[in-house]
RNA sequence: GCAGGGGUCGCCAAGCCUGGCCAAAGGCGCCGGACUUAAGAUCCGGUCCCGAAGGGGUUCCGGGGUUCAAAUCCCCGCCCCUGCACCA
């Protein structure tokens, strides 16, 4: 039972092609435009991208057949830093990556050596993804491909600038990167050898006063700056007096840290100058001026003061800080410092950090283990439940998880504090060996997220927007409120150069946040041959944003008026996108920053209408790598197993937000699946029988019952239902048989529909199904079936008798018996009353469905039994049927089921009549 | 640390929002049967424990609670995964 799945995907491929079926463009009809995050092309397409992609795919299959004008394309993303990468190592022939691209990616190691410029790999893998696309059956356009190097489209992204730019979003700064100073580079993860998963971490620096010298103390609690008693120094450590210049703020001062930190501030936008070199001791027993306070405070010795974090200067907060607790009492000098309270904190007494220090039963500073616990655990405490007390002046009342950046912002203002910046953990090496920095890298361009009033318009747009899964609204709105300013150029890597300052190339995924608009006109560029230069600010104003005076930008742009008019119809028909799908990696960034820009630059009509996130893909429950593997290229899939095969099991294999486990196993029972609905349709199409019979009508109803949920599903993205829905199809059709049905009108009007159904899915098996069957024209553009009459009583009818045959087999199991005469007993009419009375009641609750029951004097009679009988109706969800009927007409069927005579309601044999329940009748088995 | 997701009867995985058709779908695996020369496929049945009458018992990470009724709602705890940006 060979199929040829091959030979029939290139066949119908070859006529979709040629009909040109899936170019889209504007008619009288609704739009539907929907659009994934493209590739990223330093590789071949893989099992994850098969996921992301089909999803959309299917549902822009789905809503073509809805009769939807839908607009489905890709374009690819080749700008950055990655592809440039990739070509220095292929230069190289590094061997790594020979074997990845050789073995995972199956570049043919001849053609892999070739691909030695970025221009060549994006040739190269765009025409890979191509074939991917066409081998797996996409509905795309394909007259809109273009890429992110492509001179047409960088024109687009200078416009895109120039309107953020217009908008105050372009600004110039400094931010902190990881940093090798051997290298002199920025270090991104690969990079690194060592604190892969370190983040940057801002230190708040309080600048304590010794006359017109500053000791900066760092801390990551500046709320407790009220509480300080003494300051910190390590006595053997290296301490310099310094001359400091900050680079920013164009001034100088004195202070006093340790050297190591001077080391590190290099990096941070300050110079320095030594004055002074000595240990820690030298400080110890001088006093310093807490700046917010005015308290003068003596400088002590602790050995737990670490120079390689922070300053080497730490203020003391014996009330909430373990460390400093027990390094004052270490030195006796408790009483003499004072100790001063700051937060409340339920569970705590007024000096939480005494009471850890005491129930771990910390006895000195070099406790090492117990303290960190214990300062964990205060500080989650206090951050989470504490209250600042009156110690604390205006702050005080404020929870400290709230009031705590407020605080920070307002110490830095007042030229009270600083920023340092440090990393999460202690070591952070480069490949190269040498430690890294955190450095503040300068004149940096950003797009400016942090914007208030942006903020305000992107969380309008997310508050209308759709999401799947629904808790991503949620999830948007806080991605919006973290947002910083993102840096928008970077030195290397392909891309458009940034309009307003040479040397930069606008960085990747800020030149990718609108292009769905690009789609949308791409076609017209291509078709008139329009070059880069014709392309100016002032076209795009017209087309995006209906600005200008089209006779004068037909004139400058030399672009026929009809052209842009075309441009300007096109994008207003399809914008805005309406659903845009891609894994959930995209979440924090790509799809975030989608909504900003669209909000900063559309007015809003066009802003964004739905989001889908998908899960991740695994592969016999191995995360998928481009460098280490499993890859599963989509060719591969499409090759082993088939296209459809491929589509239907992904974008099945999981609900939208799970992550879905690619199985070898399932896969290849999948395709089982699809031969035998081949066959299956086959050996109808071929039936000569025609008996029609009582069960036609409950398979009618099943299957418009079907439609009507999976038009559900489909509109909902719940594709895994929709999939599984397919399935109970074929339980139906064998029920069915089982029944006694035969007839080859009812079993076609089956198979087409579960051929429409299907079609979204696997198109291919579908259209030569749909051919078979002698349909004139594509099922990829035929109509959905309607949903038909749906008889709710034929349904609970055979549903009935589904129970009955379970019950009767049940008794015959554990009874032992072989059959003969089967008795059965329906319900008294009293008990199917009761029965109404409940389903006349379902939206109440027991209690009050009991009460209506007992206004019937009959009923409280049996009170009790009546109880019961409730509860067991409510269970079972019984409802009225005339079961004797179903019993009579049906005995025949149940006869030849167990070879055995039937009676019903017959004689009461052993007494069993008394416990038919409605829907449950009662069995006497001899 | 912050945020999000998750822990279900061998495995995978529904259900949880909206409490009661939940001993808990479906698939895989396993066991038995039909078909077949055989294999595969397909079909029928079984797969927590007990049971010679459709029943009973014990279950949904652990512990409390709400309710006539909890896998589902609430509280506390444990464990696992992902992201925290300048990188696509």
């Amino acid at each position: 039972m060979n199929i040829n799945f091959k030979k029939i995907e290139e066949k119908w491929q070859k006529r979709w092609e040629e009909a040109e079926i899936f170019n889209a463009n504007p008619d009288n009809r609704e739009k539907f435009f929907i659009t994934a995050a493209f590739p990223y092309l330093n590789g071949v397409l893989h099992a994850g991208h098969l996921r992301t992609f089909t999803i959309p795919e299917v549902m822009a299959r789905y809503q073509r057949m809805k009769d939807k004008n839908v607009l489905w394309t890709f374009g690819y993303h080749v700008t950055g830093t990655p592809i440039l990468g990739l070509a220095e190592l292929i230069k190289k022939k590094d061997e790594k990556t020979i074997w990845a691209y050789t073995n995972l990616h199956k570049v043919p190691k001849e053609d892999l050596l070739n691909l030695t410029t970025p221009e060549k790999i994006v040739e190269y893998f765009s025409k890979k993804a191509e074939e991917a696309f066409k081998k797996a059956g996409f509905s795309l356009d394909w007259r809109r491909q273009f890429t992110t190097n492509d001179e047409e489209f960088k024109k687009f992204i200078i416009w895109q600038f120039h309107k953020l730019k217009e908008k105050g979003l372009i600004v110039k700064g400094s931010h902190p990167v990881r940093y090798c100073p051997s290298c002199d580079n920025p270090v991104e993860d690969h990079d690194l050898l060592e604190g892969e998963d370190s983040t940057i971490v801002e230190y708040i620096l309080i600048k304590f006063k010794m006359g017109d010298i500053y000791l900066p103390a760092a801390t990551l609690r500046p709320e407790t700056v009220f509480g300080v008693v003494n300051l910190w120094v390590n006595p053997n450590e290296d301490y310099v007096k310094v001359k400091v210049y900050d680079e920013e703020k164009k001034s100088e001062e004195i202070w006093i840290l340790s050297k190591k930190a001077m080391n590190k501030l290099i990096h941070q936008n300050k110079k320095f100058e030594i004055l002074e070199e000595f240990k820690g001791e030298k400080l110890v027993n001088l006093r310093a001026i807490n700046p917010i306070t005015n308290k003068e405070v003596p400088i002590l010795p602790a050995e737990f003061v670490k120079t390689t974090v922070g300053t080497g200067i730490v203020m003391s907060v014996p009330a909430h800080a373990p460390y400093d607790y027990i390094a004052l009492k270490d030195l006796n000098k408790l009483d003499e410092v004072g100790i001063i309270p700051l937060i409340k904190v339920p569970g705590y007494s007024e000096y939480p950090a005494k009471d850890v220090v005491e129930k771990y039963k910390i006895k000195s500073q070099k406790d090492v283990e117990n303290l960190e616990k214990a300062t964990k655990e205060v500080y989650k405490a206090e951050f989470h439940k504490g209250v600042l007390n009156e110690n604390c002046k205006e702050y005080a009342g404020y929870k400290v998880r709230e009031i705590k950046d407020k605080l920070t912002n307002d110490l830095i203002k007042k030229g009270y504090a600083e920023v340092m910046y440090e990393f999460s953990v202690e070591r952070v090496r480069c490949r190269c060996g040498a430690e890294c920095v955190v450095k503040l890298v300068k004149d940096q361009w950003f797009i400016k997220y942090s914007d208030k009033k942006w903020k305000e318009l992107a969380h309008k747009c997310v508050d209308r927007m759709n999401f799947i899964p629904e808790n991503y609204k949620k999830i948007f709105h806080e991605m919006i409120d973290w947002m910083k300013d993102k840096a928008c150029v970077r030195r290397r890597g392909l891309g458009t150069k940034f309009p307003f300052e040479d040397g930069w190339i606008i960085e990747s995924l800020s030149d990718s946040t609108i292009y769905p608009a690009y789609y949308t006109i791409v076609k017209y560029i291509k078709e008139h041959n329009i070059k880069a230069e014709q392309l100016t600010n002032e076209l795009f104003d017209y087309i995006f944003l209906g600005k200008g005076d089209i006779e004068e930008i037909a004139k400058t742009t030399n672009i026929d008026k009809e052209v842009i008019e075309n441009m300007r119809n096109e994008f207003i028909y399809y914008y805005p996108v309406d659903w845009r799908c891609s894994a959930k990696d995209l979440v924090p960034n790509h799809l975030t920053f989608y909504i900003f820009n669209h909000v900063a630059i559309f007015p809003e009509e066009f802003w964004p209408r739905g989001i889908v996130v998908n899960g991740y893909v695994t592969i016999e429950n191995q995360k998928l790598s481009k460098s280490k593997g499993p890859l599963l290229p989509i060719l591969e899939v499409v090759e082993k197993y088939g296209a459809d095969v491929g589509r239907f099991y992904i974008a099945t294999a999981a609900e939208i937000p799970q992550d879905a486990d690619i199985k070898f196993s399932t896969l290849e029972k999948t395709k089982q699946f699809l031969e035998r609905f081949y066959l299956l349709a086959k050996e109808i199409i071929d039936m000569k029988d025609n008996k029609e019979s009582y069960i036609d009508k409950w398979l009618l109803s099943r299957i418009n019952l079907h439609i009507k949920e999976y038009k559900n599903y489909m509109d909902n993205f719940e594709l895994r239902k929709a999939g599984i829905l397919i399935y109970e199809f074929l339980e139906d059709l064998r029920w069915y048989k089982r029944r006694g049905g035969n007839n080859k009108e009812i079993l076609i009007k089956f198979i087409e529909t579960l051929t429409l159904l299907l079609a979204p899915f696997t198109p291919h098996i579908c259209e030569e199904i749909w051919e078979m069957l002698g349909k004139e024209g594509f099922v990829s553009l035929a109509k959905l079936p309607e949903v038909g009459e749906i008889d709710e009583e034929i349904l609970k009818g055979e549903e009935y008798l589904k129970r009955l045959i379970e019950d009767i087999k049940e008794i015959i199991e554990v009874a032992k018996i072989k059959p003969n005469k089967i008795y059965i007993y329906t319900a008294e009419d009293w008990k199917c009353e009761v029965c109404e009375i409940v389903n006349k009641n379902r939206d109440k609750n027991v209690r009050e469905i009991m009460k209506e029951i007992m206004k019937d004097e009959r009923f409280r009679k049996k009170g009790k039994e009546i109880s019961k009988l409730l509860n067991t109706i409510i269970k079972i969800n019984a409802i009225p049927l005339d079961e004797e009927k179903i019993l009579s007409q049906n005995k025949e069927f149940l006869e030849k089921e167990f070879n055995a005579e039937i009676v019903i309601n017959g004689e009461d044999k052993g007494n069993k009549k008394r416990f038919a329940i409605p829907m449950k009748p009662a069995i006497y088995i001899e």
